[in-house]
Order: C-alpha cells, then sequence, then structure tokens
DNA sequence: CACCAGAGGCTTATGGACATAGCCTAAAGG
DNA sequence: CCTTTAGGCTATGTCCATAAGCCTCTGGTG
C-alpha cells in the first residue's frame, strides 16, 4: 500500500481544484468519493484528516475567505475614496467570476454557526473580510454609527450582484458590467450622503 | 391498496409544506422520501406525478416566483414612485421572510435553463417577477435604455440583501430594518438620477 | 540495529438517497 | 361483467456518507 501521503492540508487542497473544476455547482457538487478518487485513495482513509464532508466544505470556505480578502486588499490598496471602492467591488466580481464555486463556498452558512458572528474560525475569516470593506469605508468619513448600515448595502449589492450573475439571471450577457459599474457608483452614491464632510 | 388520490398538485403542495416546514434550509434538503411519507404513499409512487426530484423543485419553484409577483404586485398596487418602489421592496423581504424556502426555490438554476431567458416555464415565471419591477420603474420615468441597468442594480440589492439576512450574514440582528431602509432609500436615488425628469 | 508504536492507509458494513423495471389491483366505462 | 388503465406496489441498482476495526509502513528509540 503505497503510502499517498495525504495531509489536511493536501486534502482541502485536491477539494479546492474539483470545486473549481466544477464550475457554478462546484461546491454543491463536492463528494468524498470525488476527492477520494483524485487522491488515489478509499473514500474511508479521508476521515483521517477529515473530519466528514461539512468539515472539508468549511475548511474550503475558510480558506475561500482568506483568497476573497487577500483579492480586495490587494485591489484597493494605495487607493481611496471613490476610487477605492470601485477597485474594491471589482476585485470583488472579478473572485467570484474566476472562482464561482469558492465564492459560493464564502456564502453558505453552517449548522453550527453562532448567531453572534465570529465565534468560530469560519466566522471570523468572514469578518475578516468585513473590516477590509471597513477600511476602505473610513477613508469616506462614513461614521461610526453609519458603518453597519453602510457595510450592509454595500455587502447586498456586491453579493445580490454576483449571486444573479452567476446564477445566469441576468438574463442575455449585454451590458452586464455598464448594470455593475450602474450599481457600484450608486452604492457609492448613497454612501457619500451619509458620510461626514471633511 | 386504498388509492391516495394524488395528483400532480397534490405532490406539489405537500412539498411546499415541506419546504415551509423545513426553513431555510427546507428547499435544499427536500427529498422524495419526505414528500412520499407525508403523502402516506412509497416513493416510487411519486414518478406517477413528478418526473424526477428536479422536476419536482422546478415545480415549487414556478408555484413560488408567481407567489413572489403576487405579493410585490399587491403591496405596490395603488401607489406610485418612490412610495411603490419601498412597498415593493418591502413586501419582497417579507416574502422571503416569511417563506424562506419558497423564496430560495426561485432563485435556483437549473440545469437546462437556456442561457436566454424565458424559454421555460421557469424563466416566463421569474420574467414576470421582473416585469413588475419594471412596470412600478417606469412610474419614475426612467428611460427604455437605462431601465435594464436599473432594474440589475435593484434585483442586485434586494436579492443579495435578503439572501444574507436568510443565511444570517448580518451578526447580530440590531438594525437590519434601517439597513435595509438605507439600503432601498439608495437604489431610489441611484434610479432616481437616471429618470428623466416629468 | 532491532523493535515498537502510531499514523495512515485499507476492507467491510450500514443506512439513506434517487431512480428504474415490472407487477398488481382498484376503479371506471361499455 | 369484463376490459382497460391509472395509480399504486415490491424489488433492485447505483451512489453517497459514515462507522468500526484491521494491517502495514515509517520513524523514533533503546
Amino acid at each position: 500500500m503505497a503510502r499517498a501521503g495525504l495531509t489536511r492540508q493536501r486534502v482541502v487542497d485536491l477539494a479546492v481544484e474539483l470545486v473549481d473544476d466544477g464550475g457554478v455547482r462546484g461546491f454543491d457538487d463536492l463528494t468524498l468519493a470525488a476527492v477520494a478518487g483524485r487522491a488515489g485513495v478509499a473514500v474511508p482513509s479521508l476521515y483521517k484528516h477529515v473530519g466528514s464532508l461539512e468539515d472539508l466544505r468549511r475548511a474550503i470556505a475558510i480558506r475561500s475567505l482568506g483568497e476573497l480578502r487577500e483579492a480586495i486588499v490587494t485591489a484597493s490598496l494605495g487607493r481611496a475614496g471613490s476610487d477605492a471602492f470601485h477597485a474594491l467591488a471589482g476585485a470583488y466580481r472579478s473572485f467570484a467570476q474566476q472562482y464561482p464555486g469558492r465564492y459560493l463556498a464564502t456564502q453558505v452558512r453552517f449548522a453550527d454557526a453562532p448567531p453572534g458572528g465570529d465565534g468560530t474560525e469560519r466566522g471570523r475569516a468572514a469578518a475578516a473580510v468585513v473590516a477590509v470593506v471597513a477600511a476602505v469605508l473610513a477613508g469616506y468619513g462614513v461614521p461610526e454609527e453609519r458603518m453597519v448600515v453602510a457595510i450592509r448595502a454595500i455587502r447586498s449589492g456586491l453579493h445580490g450582484f454576483v449571486a444573479l450573475e452567476l446564477a445566469g439571471g441576468f438574463g442575455l450577457p449585454t451590458g452586464i458590467d455598464d448594470s455593475f459599474e450602474f450599481l457600484v457608483t450608486t452604492l457609492d452614491a448613497g454612501i457619500r450622503s451619509t458620510a461626514v464632510p471633511g
């Protein structure tokens, strides 16, 4: 029995490859059987590295949240105000387009998730993404007490657009870039209206 | 074998009950076994009325889209402009809150769905919902050529908000109503900026 | 260098899901 | 009363996740 030299890390790597290969359905359609197949290993062997399919899914979600955060940080670095926001929004959408499965992984809710938020590693990873948006908004002069509503609006708009786009909800793909631009501009204007001048 | 008197209609009814009982997970967790159990029938019997689980899901989606359309039509009837839009948005969110499973059913993409849009019954049902939004926007004086981007922004915002809310993505539920209000107001302002005065 | 402990594979088994094939019976119409 | 057929059924196949328990390769230690 030639050891495959598996590790939790490696198992998650292979799973992410499968998620990517599966396109939009990649995350939902992920099976342990497929992971085992790619690893060249019998299914039960995976349980030495992963608690369950759910556990593996969670690991993918956490990793993907980190990547998403990285993407939007990189895009908005060195920019400020509307410029930074547009860059962030574009990077968010690009990430979802390039890795639909990973993006959808970042959005699933897991059974054990506490209502509060960042009690879990997954919760903390999600909070880290939100923190980046908050940092960009701080540059707008959005006051503390308006920050929550502003961030929720942005998340709603970005996630909604991207989710609809991935689901093919926009019909024929004409003018989708323009539509995104309009949405981002609209959100930007809304946020500015709550900002403190200065 | 006392006939259960099943019909496609009745099967879908029972399935929708199960979807409702299942809360947010209701639609995803729907199984033919559960439907058969509720109908007091063996699983294979369902295949006399329904082509497959996917077919049943599609039927639920179509019905739910009709209900969603009905809800937003009712809410915006007799109103115009921002008033109508706010009412429509509120009804949209209320529907999702009251029937999370049905709402999520309206958002799934099915395998055979053509890229164009309303070639299928499901596509036509979705288009009917969009048509209501378009009718409300027409009252704003949104010109024809800006209609598409305006509708996409609205759908993005509403769906995104509702999806995040259902997924528990907003952390502690403080000020969620206010956040929704801000989002709707922001979208409203964005649309007005593209509208032709008069 | 020999040994041993455990990590990391394996096989086997259980149970639930969807789906298909083919049978059988109750109900309806001539 | 008999025939037809819709609408049930049992049985079976395939695919999945998960659990239990075994066996072997490997690496560290005396």
